[in-house]
DNA sequence: ATAATTAGGTACTGATAAGAACATATTGAT
DNA sequence: ATCAATATGTTCTTATCAGTACCTAATTAT
């Protein structure tokens, strides 16, 4: 196999699967983002994915909401401090592990989250439903293996 | 149909699709980053985009630019402002249409496509080339339809 | 031809984004 | 028990990111 160049880098059979990622998801996050400011919540998308995350919880720590939200540790600091300031999230240390902080939704938190999940939901459901079950669920194992690439 | 409500609203089927969607372009997106920084070049994504789009033109208006690179105009701005002042890039108006700006590579903005572009084709070709090509297509196809949704 | 609209770019704002450096706490190996 | 390695969060830096407002230029409608 011939080394790259310049001008034939480009005809691999790849780069439209990149491009088509990138572009699904995009369109995708316009649409979330749109949802959402639509809804007055105020909630930005990151701030959305913690609030829907801890919902029906007792609270979890960080680093499971960033496992779960891939929010990253450095960015989630910011994003909670946010929510905490908006008074929709609390913060408190674990006594078995000085280590470890427990986010967890307030009365208000519950409330927006009660309101603006289904809600949300909803929005999304509008969309995504014009897709047929076996394309959803053959996408799925797609993305899965995209995934597990990396 | 019945409202949704937060406890049940968690069990729509898509979810899991969208799930992936993010996890799949989020581990790509750390993959493509990761090159990116290891390869010296200094370029961050959004610069190499647009370096790599660039790239074999003369030039392109940031229009142009901002649909095959996906970045939106207010956030283009800045982008080509840090490539003008690594002097990759150059900008000029055009005179037919006293609107348009036209960004083109520098001869430094060429070199550095010639040698980071093909290097970075083969730093994410080996990680795709993981992937089957009937998986591929079918992934495309997928890919377009999510992207079609919104 | 003039006014209203549209198009292309820039400036600005608030909020991510990832990584690196740091502080503290826990765990593991010896 | 002690010390290195690991785990968790915060802080800091730089760069996006989308949206909005704004400016100028071009196009369209009347």
């Amino acid at each position: 196999m011939a080394k790259l160049t310049a001008t034939n880098a480009s005809e691999q059979p790849f780069i439209p699967l990149m491009q088509e990622l990138a572009g699904a998801f995009q369109a995708f996050s316009l649409y979330d983002a749109e949802g959402l400011r639509k809804s007055g919540s105020s909630l930005t998308p990151s701030q959305a994915r913690v609030i829907f995350t801890l919902g029906g919880t007792d609270g979890m720590t960080c680093k499971d909401i960033g496992d779960l939200t891939l929010i990253t540790k450095g960015t989630l600091t910011g994003v909670v401090d946010r929510l905490e300031e908006k008074g929709l999230v609390e913060r408190w240390s674990v006594e078995g592990d000085g280590r470890k902080t427990i986010v967890a939704l307030t009365r208000r938190g519950v409330r927006v989250y009660q309101k603006e999940f289904p809600r949300h939901i909803e929005f999304l459901k509008e969309k995504f439903d014009r897709l047929g079950a076996g394309d959803r669920k053959k996408a799925v194992e797609l993305l899965q293996k995209i995934k597990g690439l990396f």
